[in-house]
DNA sequence: CTTGTGACTTGATGATAGTCAAGCGAAAGA
DNA sequence: TCTTTCGCTTGACTATCATCAAGTCACAAG
């Protein structure tokens, strides 16, 4: 691991108000691997052995079943994912890719596992991450249950423009092969509902996406606090979802 | 509160490895309620005072949004729930209704917060807890994205099958009003798809289920370790979902 | 006993979303 | 430079699901 890679994980909540001695210890048993794009490093029914931190590129988090696919989230740095499977010692839930060159740390799960119950700022740190994590995917089960394909774009897309910035236009953070699957429609009809929604405030061109009539597209997604946040943490992944 | 409940409570995995003192100290916080059948409790969107259990009765946990409703879990005794919006101090994501005359004690949410940094196995208890809680929601999300409703509905009874131990039928826990909206879909349907499951080896009378092909109603539920458990704790609540 | 009330069911119909097939175009590799 | 690959788009078609309407039944209140 990089000496000046140190300060940046140590700025994530998670590790924040730990000591530094705490810290430390955390990631001497810690390294920091490399990998190619399109790389499975997890899979899906594993013994979740190691808490992974983002640092370089962006990962998928996947699901599969029965042969279908469906991505959960897209993580981006400098985040951390699959905690919950590392602290119940259980197999993970997800699968995971690279979506291109990414550099990841990896945390041993036993060490973070006798870590809380050692420093108790961790262990607080702990709750209050797996807390917002949890909440997070409650809004996406909301989501998916109340709003219909269309509704659940038009919401994206006002999102993401907050999370830009607000401009008059913004770039897609993730391919729309994967939007699709994580809003839980096909890339067809994503491409439709795209098109159709230009009669509804937003005008798409390529990975392009441009406000014309804020208030229309509005009163289309019709934002909710208790659904879209705040109080999501905003980590800049394409899904504006704390990943654990 | 009365004295035969402390024990029940003391029970539950939350509270089971903390201290006596800690846990008397936080029971004398606590105040027991009763409240009839249909009252909504808890509403979307209020902030987050109290932590709930459930001591008599059931709770149905639901969500709102433009108009539309949806059923996101049912909680039995005993158990808890709305853990993580206590914790974040945050407003509730769902909200809560009493399905029958009902029993609760109210602990107050910030008691519950001082607590877990006074007492590390407590702490312990509620990072076990809010993981598996994690999980559920995520199973959930895997069932909503990847399979279509005739598999929820055929994965639900078969879960519900061994839940209730495997005999030849059993009792739906839950009416099937809810049950539709808890499976995303509308009770018509829910209809419906429970006569066409009759071709599928499951047989369904009124609130029984007779199971008539263990094998054919497999096959068509492909139950799934990463997705109908276990690891969910079998709380017995109508959803097999643990609830925070 | 009568009269709601509400859960459940069924059929008809329409909206929504998935599948299949074809083609475009940009980026990567030979 | 010329392929190949893959993401994306579009159209036609099909499957799935929601909505609307009507009617049955069990249960509870008057």
């Amino acid at each position: 691991m990089r000496p000046e890679e140190l300060p940046e994980i140590r700025h994530l909540h998670l590790f924040r108000d730990m000591t530094q001695a705490n810290f430390e210890s955390l990631m001497a048993s810690s390294y920091a691997q490399n990998f190619p794009q399109g790389l499975e490093m997890i899979r899906q029914g594993d013994p979740a052995d190691f808490l992974h931190i983002v640092l370089e590129g962006s990962v998928e988090l996947f699901s599969q079943w029965s042969g279908r696919e469906c991505t959960m989230a897209v993580v981006r740095p400098v985040s951390t994912f699959i905690l919950a499977a590392c602290i119940r010692d259980a197999p993970y839930l997800m699968s995971a890719r690279t979506l291109e060159r990414t550099r990841i740390i990896l945390v041993p799960a036993s060490d973070i596992r006798a870590m809380f119950r050692r420093d108790t700022e961790f262990a607080v740190s702990v709750i209050n991450e797996l807390a917002a994590c949890y909440r997070s995917v409650v809004r996406n089960a909301k989501t998916l249950k109340l709003r219909n394909s269309r509704e659940r774009v038009a919401s994206y897309l006002l999102r993401q423009w907050m999370l830009a910035g607000g401009g008059a236009s913004y770039i897609l953070p993730i391919e729309k092969r994967l939007l699709a699957s994580y809003l839980g429609m096909t890339p067809e009809n994503l491409s439709r509902t795209l098109r159709l929604l230009e009669a509804d405030g937003v005008k798409i061109n390529g990975a392009r996406v441009i406000i014309t009539d804020h208030e229309k597209l509005t009163a289309l997604a019709k934002p909710d606090r208790l659904i879209d946040g705040p109080d999501t943490i905003a980590n800049g992944n394409g899904s504006g979802l704390p990943v654990t």
